[in-house]
DNA sequence: ACCCTCACCTGCACGC
DNA sequence: TGCGTGCAGGTGAGGG
């Protein structure tokens, strides 16, 4: 399901349910879903962690979680607290990385609802309610790792600089497009180039901008790098702004669904151009539809 | 190093 | 109704 927007929308809502909480328990039904871990490690390693805090990168989110080890005869570790009495624990830091690929989401149960279908991992929290991890197609992957290990974790190591920061500017887009041999469609969603788009916002922001999927990358001027960075920025905020899940926190309703959809191009084959009127046409392209106007999007 | 195709899964909408 | 086909917002492995 998700491009950036929608996992940025999805951490929010994680951030308000669950930090501060402990995970007293979980199941795992899909072994996949964590490996290389085993089952019984996973679930050893996570029991009895605190929730401190979700973040994303890319389109990976982070759930963040300490676990305080007992330390004998009251010895001071240097992660432990400063103050006046010497702390008697050690905190271990872990992320939780999920990846909810094309139809993973979290849901917030109560402890009188049913699992949905395809609910493949289950956490127990201390409050009575469970995060479940529900994902009908089964590409969702999530791995536990020390917080240290997080940087250098394949997947997250190679992404492109996050969207809303400085490092991802218009010289720097020009840098990856001068490089590429492929189409703009194609790159746009390589997240090791440009980060955070999928095939909608891919499709929302070369739209936005009038620039033609199929043009080689290498081959945009500087002025419409220029106003593809804008566009690409523009989507993803929009996006962000704007999205808006039919769920509520409290009743327990489900994250990761039932987003609104206002895209101009996408799924619009046939429809009038929202600029120009001309139909939109449809394509695939590097086994993916492609949604474009044929008359604002010519070059 | 790059780029392409396919594989990973289930479910849904469509046409016959 | 049933069955076959194509398609779905993501990525990674494996090949050229």
């Amino acid at each position: 399901m998700p491009e950036l927007p929608e996992v940025e929308h999805v951490v929010r809502a994680l951030r308000r349910a669950i930090v501060g909480r402990t995970i007293i328990a979980s199941e795992i039904k899909l072994p996949k879903l964590i490996s290389p871990l085993s089952v019984s490690s996973f679930k050893r390693k996570i029991k009895g962690t605190q929730i401190t805090g979700v973040s994303r990168r890319g389109k990976f989110i982070l759930i963040e979680l300490d676990y305080r080890v007992a330390l004998p005869h009251g010895r001071a570790s240097d992660t432990g607290s400063a103050g006046a009495s010497p702390a008697r624990f050690a905190t271990r830091r872990f992320v939780l990385v999920v990846h909810l690929r094309m139809t993973g989401a979290f849901l917030y149960l109560n402890a009188d609802e049913e699992l949905p279908k395809h609910a493949h991992a289950v956490f127990y929290l201390d409050n009575d309610r469970r995060l479940v991890f529900r994902d009908q197609r089964k590409f969702g992957v999530m791995k536990l790792v020390p917080a240290s290990q997080l940087a250098a974790l394949r997947g997250i190591a190679e992404l492109a600089p996050e969207p809303f920061t400085s490092d991802f500017n218009s010289d720097y887009l020009q840098d990856v497009l001068k490089r590429s041999q492929r189409s703009l469609k194609t790159l746009l969603l390589d997240q090791t180039k440009v980060l955070g788009l999928g095939n909608i916002y891919a499709a929302e922001a070369l739209f936005r901008s009038r620039i033609n999927p199929f043009k080689p990358a290498a081959k945009l001027s500087k002025q419409r790098v220029v106003l593809l960075h804008e566009a690409i920025k523009e989507v993803l905020e929009f996006a962000v702004a704007h999205l808006r899940g039919g769920f509520n926190l409290e009743a327990g309703v489900s994250y990761g669904e039932a987003f609104e959809r206002f895209w101009q191009v996408y799924e619009r084959e046939g429809e009038p151009c929202v600029k120009c009127g001309t139909r939109i046409k449809r394509a695939t392209h590097g086994g993916r539809s492609t949604y474009w106007c044929p008359k604002c999007q010519r070059r």
